[in-house]
DNA sequence: AATCAATAGTTGACGAAGGAAATTATTTAG
DNA sequence: CTAAATAATTTCCTTCGTCAACTATTGATT
């Protein structure tokens, strides 16, 4: 087993965290992209081999005039520690086991019968133990829990404070999930744990500002503005669903008007198409078909939809102008109807050169909440 | 003269912000607010003290039980260097010269013929010198002008990517200030320079997160996330004046439809007070004494500009979540117009908890624009 | 082959910065 | 006058990273 590796040197977690977030890296790149000396990088990087975390590759290319000797890039030894994520919804626990790279090794669920904490927790508890006994071998190298709840969570003492869709209240999470699972374990909010997944491991690395925003039940955003997470003042933050756009659109939830929410969630998207269908039992998928069918009325819902979601966007980056942005979810399944709309909407609002900033848009992949929730755990061995 | 504060030692750059920022403060105090031990900060504030920028006050107030040797708070020696700080807008130059501490200690003007950036420089070469050989005797102490553009402004380099108001494109700003006055010039975009003076010295002090709301003949937002001004990558933030809100509004000169400076801005508030009021020679103080005699199409149009802003900021907060919010501006001439609809459209739309954060709404002072100049010359010299 | 230039990486001396704890300074309470 | 409490300083020490010299490894040139 690794030892621990906390309180290290700032050149260490530096060099840590950009071999693992940019790959296989020189000592000289190294010492270039962070401004150190590389005699300061040979000092960082011997202890993090010692323990197992780095590796030396084998010299392969050659760049450049030619001649020098070659470099011997460092990289992450993904298989040294593995970290576990689950991610808790109302009815279902999602969990992984991703190796230090936060490439999924091993997968699981469980459907939950209630969402009430206690249930939760001894779910959990077995969720864990079948993943990390089952093949692969994994509980020998793993130490970390990394969990995701949606809601008002405080990251920094495992606390959820309020989570409408499980209905908890400031349950002590990470306290109760140590007990249960024996492992150190982290909790946070589900789309800042996709934000980082996304920001270390996804299309936000190196980025210094980034925006992931996420479409489904609920529309979310993550932010990262110089290089860190926003957590928000009130542990609120990135509730681009809750921007209004239409002063006379449909009633929302959270008791305001014309919210991106209340239009492109998934449920806004099923009420408004069962109303152009005349269909009052449509589904969501019934009204993907019949907008792939041509169905004018239905395709004019996820246009509208797509329009809403390109509004919010561009909101957030006319704000805080991030290096890129990347649009994710559940709800983009049926991404081909709402992508053109997204795009066309935040161009047409997009300010300036804002207009620039990159777009990417794709469906959320199954596993990936639980993969963020890894990744939070990851951040915080390296980061701590 | 005083010697440049360069390249300090992170310790010393702490100690000077916080009793600059923070009023006077005991070693102790600041240790512990840093989370230093104390001896570093007798070490840290040995060189300032010596330099002349803090001087060590008596002993005053005796506080907590009563025993105990009396701590002697450490302040800044606001007279021990000035700054000046140029404001340049389209048809006119506003000046001032502060202290260290951003207190305005002369103030002057002047009419621009043209916004040509050569017209411009010497009008500027001449204002300072104005300024600097005025009474007061500041020449001697004075090194660093600070300048206020709107538009994109790489502050970085100096230079001014694009200014429409002024019409300039790439104007190497810095450098040829420099030549024309002699001084060490920092240049930046007028909300964020006045966005850095309020976090400094105004109701920002001490936010980790902050966004100052300008309302004028545009609408502008500067934002603190992380104790950092958010730049933009792009050059562009804080554009909340382009923030869409409602699909039906007005045409905005960005292309799009609704925006908030369409609804809010002096000249959409003119425009529509125009039509309400059925006289199209009607100015800004000609709809605002309408409105306050009572005539109910005017007092609507203010409403509705209200609203709109509220709901400007509401998108903000939502989004970053701010410890603090401030709305000011010289279109707040007018405030007692705006404020309850501002509020209301905020309190509205604020998502959970971010209705809680503290909204301070007042109109903005007469060479505030200037003084946010002067302050980012300041942070130039502190945090270099 | 021998040498040189170029680049990568290591090493050890050094200096700067900050922590720990003892010491000094200054006050009030008794 | 002494003890307790708090503030500030000082000294010693560790840590971290730079600097510059040095080793290592390659391609190119002669």
């Amino acid at each position: 087993m690794l030892p621990e590796a906390d309180a290290l040197a700032p050149a260490v977690t530096a060099v840590f965290t950009t071999v693992l977030t940019e790959g296989p890296l020189s000592r000289v790149a190294l010492a270039r992209r962070l401004g150190l000396s590389s005699g300061a990088v040979t000092k960082a990087a011997r202890p993090l081999i010692e323990l197992g975390y780095l590796e030396e590759l084998a010299a392969t290319e050659r760049t450049g005039p030619g001649a020098g000797r070659p470099a011997s890039p460092l990289a992450i030894r993904a298989d040294c520690e593995y970290f576990v994520g689950v991610k808790i919804t109302g009815d279902e626990l999602i969990g992984v086991v991703c190796d230090l790279r936060a490439q999924v090794r091993a997968s699981a669920h469980r459907r939950l019968s209630a969402p009430d904490a206690g249930h939760v927790l001894t779910e959990l508890g077995e969720l864990v133990d079948d993943l990390l006994d089952g093949p692969g071998d994994f509980r020998s190298r793993t130490r970390r829990l990394g969990l995701a709840v949606s809601g008002d969570v405080d990251h920094t003492t495992g606390l959820v404070r309020y989570s409408p869709f499980l209905r908890w209240r400031d349950v002590s999470l990470r306290e109760r999930a140590e007990k249960v699972t024996g492992l150190t374990v982290t909790v946070e909010n589900d789309v800042k744990a996709l934000t980082v997944a996304e920001h270390w491991f996804g299309e936000g690395v190196g980025a210094e500002s980034f925006a992931l925003v996420t479409v489904g039940a609920g529309i979310g955003c993550g932010l990262v503005v110089g290089g860190r997470l926003v957590s928000g003042s009130r542990g609120v933050a990135g509730e681009i669903g809750h921007i209004a756009i239409d002063l006379n659109g449909p009633a929302c939830h959270c008791g305001s008007r014309g919210c991106v929410e209340a239009i492109a969630s998934t449920d806004a998207i099923v009420r408004q198409a069962r109303v152009a269908a005349r269909q009052p039992e449509l589904t969501f998928d019934d009204a993907v078909a019949l907008a792939r069918a041509g169905d004018i009325a239905v395709g004019a819902v996820f246009a509208r939809a797509g329009d809403a979601i390109g509004s919010g966007i561009a909101a957030v980056a006319n704000l805080v102008g991030p290096d890129r942005i990347v649009v994710s979810g559940e709800g983009l399944a049926a991404y081909d109807l709402f992508e053109p709309h997204i795009r066309a909407g935040f161009q047409l609002q997009a300010f300036g050169t804002v207009a620039d900033c990159p777009l990417s848009i794709r469906a959320l992949p199954f596993e990936e909440w639980a993969r963020g929730a890894a990744t939070v755990s990851i951040k915080a061995l390296v980061a701590s």
